[in-house]
RNA sequence: GCCGGGAUGGGGUAGCCUGGUUAUCCUGUGGGAUUGUGGAUCCCAGCACCCGCGUUCAAAUCGCGGUCUCGGCCCCA
């Protein structure tokens, strides 16, 4: 028997019922933001992801070479290729362009908990300029569709990566120099840091400041304990939040991010009960066109966790999904079978789900099958009914039976 | 890349330590009892020891290697 590949699952039709289900929630929610549904290719240059993450992702990705011995990787994200689109043939467009996606995403990694090497992202970007205002509707994005899933338990919290640059800055340490820094500190390994930051030759006043801010976290108000224009910012993009009704975000300036590209607002939305990989989604501004050979273009964006929500909702016992068949034909013998293809299809464009017996088996063998498929009503096309020009119309759940009339079929299970 | 648990019909399992006849049970699947009325009961059928190598007269059982899986570490764009 050949096995699945490793990292990698199959989905049966209970599953992908719920899946469809999410799915379209999260489309329909970022198309009342005003969002527009984008979609490019499942694989891309290699290069374009460590363009933006640096030569050693590739250890991470599923990268290879072509037939034509181009470098080539199965999508590990979809952020720079949104990017990358934007850049190709999208700049011409109104801005702030607003777009969303959603598709399937591959990492060579190990898999565990909530992690998988083929795995399924929803996200959004808007790409235009840096305001206090776009942070808030990417951020106010996913707090609603979290908020539509029907998910209880989940924190969302909002860092500014400009905060701690800012107190860096001053000690006269920027741009790529203040990187490793940085992402000690999101990691919260301080030892790590504070050694880097004496290698830099920060003071130790000064070091226990920017250690102590990492770790201020708390409703918006603990943001009036310190000052300056990142403060002032992420203040902003809360006060619109709260405006728009989101009151359970908290800020957490330990949330840094440390990648070279993300230039302000962060934000991570997490699910506690997930255990190691609790993270189900993640985003914040950012700046990566001039990366990839483009204008400089500020944009902000996030990608949900599609499997790990899934799994968050599982684990609350969130009750999910089920569609359900509304008619199952059944012709009482083989003179039946031509009446009872011409009603199932006639219910078929009229728009009710009907399927029809195709194992010639008895009356009683489908109704049993109708049960066992959970189809709402069976339909008997028999002799008898035939004379009055009627079928049996069956309610599987009480057992309620009735002549019906061939003309009032279609009404009746409207 | 590292550490640990695991893999037996479609799903769930017993057997493994202590090798030995036809591999256990539940459920589901197909058929019948019932050729026009389901969810019950009874009967019948079909379906499995993850793969390879080794040890042995004999391997589901012991050893080695691999694959997949669950949980954790590293990483997490």
């Amino acid at each position: 028997m050949i096995q699945r590949p490793r990292g990698t699952r199959d989905f049966g039709p209970e599953e992908m019922e719920i899946r469809r289900f999410f799915e379209d929630m999260m489309r329909q929610e970022a198309v009342l933001h005003g969002f527009r549904e984008v979609s490019t290719p499942i694989f891309e240059h290699t290069e374009l992801f460590t363009l933006k993450s640096g030569p050693g992702v590739v250890e991470e990705i599923y990268a290879f070479q072509d037939k034509g011995g181009r470098e080539i990787c199965l999508r590990p994200e979809l952020t720079a290729s949104v990017v990358r689109f934007f850049l190709n043939d999208l700049t011409t467009f109104p801005r702030p362009l607003k777009m969303f996606y959603f598709g399937q995403c591959f990492r060579y990694e190990r898999p565990q908990a909530g992690r998988y090497r083929e795995f399924f992202q929803f996200g959004s970007e808007i790409i235009g300029n840096p305001t206090p205002e776009t942070d808030a509707e990417v951020i106010g994005l996913a707090a609603a569709i979290v908020e539509r899933t029907g998910l209880r338990d989940y924190r969302i919290r909002i860092g500014h990566i400009g905060i701690l640059r800012e107190l860096l800055s001053r000690t006269g340490v920027e741009g790529d120099e203040a990187l490793p820094i940085l992402q000690k500190l999101d990691k919260k390994m301080y030892t790590e840091a504070e050694d880097l930051m004496t290698q830099a030759g920060i003071a130790p006043e000064v070091m226990t400041e920017i250690v102590e801010t990492t770790k201020i976290t708390g409703p918006i108000s603990v943001l009036d304990s310190f000052e300056g224009p990142a403060r002032d910012y992420i203040k902003e993009v809360c006060d619109i939040l709260l405006a728009m009704g989101f009151s359970n975000v908290s800020v957490d300036l330990g949330v840094v991010r440390g990648l070279a590209y993300y230039t302000g607002m962060v934000f991570e939305v997490d699910a506690p009960k997930l255990g190691a990989e609790k993270q189900i989604c993640g985003g914040g501004s950012y700046s990566l066109a001039e990366l990839f050979g483009g204008e400089k273009v500020f944009s902000t964006g996030f990608a949900i966790g599609f499997d790990r929500t899934l799994l968050a909702l599982q684990t609350e016992g969130a009750a999910l999904p089920q569609e359900r068949l509304t008619a199952f034909v059944v012709p009482v013998n083989d003179m039946m079978r031509g009446h009872a293809f011409k009603l199932v299809s006639e219910l078929r464009r009229a728009g009710i789900s009907a399927d029809i017996d195709l194992m010639r088996r008895n009356v009683g063998k489908n109704l049993k099958f109708a049960a066992a498929v959970k189809a709402k009503y069976a339909i008997i096309v028999g002799e008898k009914e035939l004379e009055s020009a009627s079928v049996t119309l069956r309610d599987l759940s009480s057992g309620e039976q009735s002549l019906v009339s061939m003309v009032d079929i279609v009404a009746k299970l409207k």
